[in-house]
DNA sequence: CATGAGCGC
């Protein structure tokens, strides 16, 4: 029995490994990222709102709440970033799945995605001249 | 006018 019992765990681990978990083995929890994604905000949430509802699970460091370009209404969804990932998680366990402002919360670790949205632009070189000859 | 899954410039 004991060696099914390492087998399977072996197995699971491995799987873990597969997973797109960095972390698999750490007891105390483990975040991905101390950045958090916060989804399902109301409508009316501001950066100051969440700031203050999250300060109090640990030390935010950056509040993030993304809004449309176009419109000008907000999208609904920001960014919270800890200090510690131990604290996002706290936040994130204690905020998740929680009605917030009179809508429910979706909390989850942020993708990290890279910033400055890198505008894909191929080699601008000899377009105007190819634009300027074809007139 | 209202909209409601998702991942930032």
């Amino acid at each position: 029995m004991s060696l099914a019992s390492s087998a399977m765990k072996q197995s699971l681990v491995s799987i873990a490994r597969r997973a797109s978990w960095r972390f698999y083995s750490s007891p105390s929890s483990s975040p991905s990222n101390n950045k958090l994604f916060v989804g399902g905000l109301s409508w009316s949430v501001d950066e100051k709102t969440l700031t203050d509802a999250f300060s109090s699970y640990g030390d935010v460091t950056e509040v993030r709440i993304l809004y449309d370009k176009e419109t000008g209404r907000s999208r609904g969804f920001g960014f919270v970033n800890f200090s510690k990932g131990d604290d996002a998680r706290s936040a994130k366990d204690a905020m998740d799945g929680k009605a917030f402002l009179g809508r429910p919360l979706r909390i989850s670790f942020a993708l990290e995605k890279v910033r400055g949205t890198p505008v894909v632009v191929p080699r601008l070189s000899n377009v105007g001249e190819a634009a300027n000859r074809n007139k």
